[in-house]
DNA sequence: CTCCGTGCAAAAGGTTTGCACTGGT
DNA sequence: ACCAGTGCAAACCTTTTGCACGGAG
């Protein structure tokens, strides 16, 4: 999985590139730090998970370059119910479940989902771009839990 | 569409007479307020609407009672991109219309979309109860504004 | 009469902003 | 060298909490 972090990467420098955009430190590692992991870390767990490699950088740069690679499109903004934002490395089409005991997401590939499609005359003008289902539920840990 | 408010009433203190809860003149009108409105307001939203009949109102006690009424099942949490935490007077499913553009939010009724359902074998054994289903996209009106 | 609900004020997060300095190109 | 990015501190906004009073059952 190494490789694909270095993809995203060069993802991401040639976005900036394509900008005139400065390829920084932060931004680097802000990418790694959330592409790196699969649950859906919050801008906080951002700051902790690459405050060790950067010593001096600052939860204000967290949010920004948070905000910058949502904006270009390298990562995805996520509202995730209880806590605040989330953010999720994966750009792919995916979707979600929710546990409602212990409120953990769990990503569910978009092929596992029959395709979805709303008709033409229900979109009262509203031009689709994309989607996503949120299905709710219980999780495997917590229904081991709850079944004991 | 003014009995439907009132059946909504009548829920509502059912449902607190079952619990031996009382039924508060702040939580008539503060349910009124979010099912008299198709859009999703915020608790702030909720408070404005609400503060003219109820002079003495405060933020705290729009908190408070939003939160009794999703618990007691009446209203709905929605979890918004961008903004903060929306309230939904509509509990039958439904799904919803995210314009990426302005930020609002437009229902869709169920029917307009068909079944989704996981196969067994993607379901990493979590027990799905229910979907819904975000659209993303640009509405009518800021497409208006985009075109001219 | 008894609790729960409410209002107020203050605290607690989480996120944004203004400004001077640093760093990538 | 230039301009965007960064760090710091303070501001901001939304939501939560502690406590005394007031109102519904």
């Amino acid at each position: 999985m190494r490789g694909a972090v270095e993809a995203r990467l060069r993802q991401l420098e040639g976005l900036l590139r394509g900008r005139g955009l400065p390829l920084t430190m932060q931004r680097r590692e802000i990418l790694k730090a959330v592409v790196e992991r699969n649950d859906h870390p919050t801008a906080d767990q951002v700051f902790d998970a690459v405050k060790d490699r950067l010593p001096r950088l600052s939860r204000t740069t967290v949010y920004r370059v948070l905000d910058r690679l949502v904006t270009l499109g390298v990562i995805r903004r996520l509202h995730h119910p209880g806590a605040g934002t989330r953010f999720d490395g994966k750009i792919d089409r995916h979707h979600h479940l929710f546990c409602r005991s212990c409120g953990c997401v769990i990503d569910v590939a978009s092929s596992a989902v029959e395709d979805v499609s709303l008709p033409p005359a229900s979109r009262h003008g509203f031009h689709v771009e994309d989607f996503s289902v949120h299905f709710v539920g219980v999780c495997p840990d917590c229904r081991r839990k709850a079944s004991s």
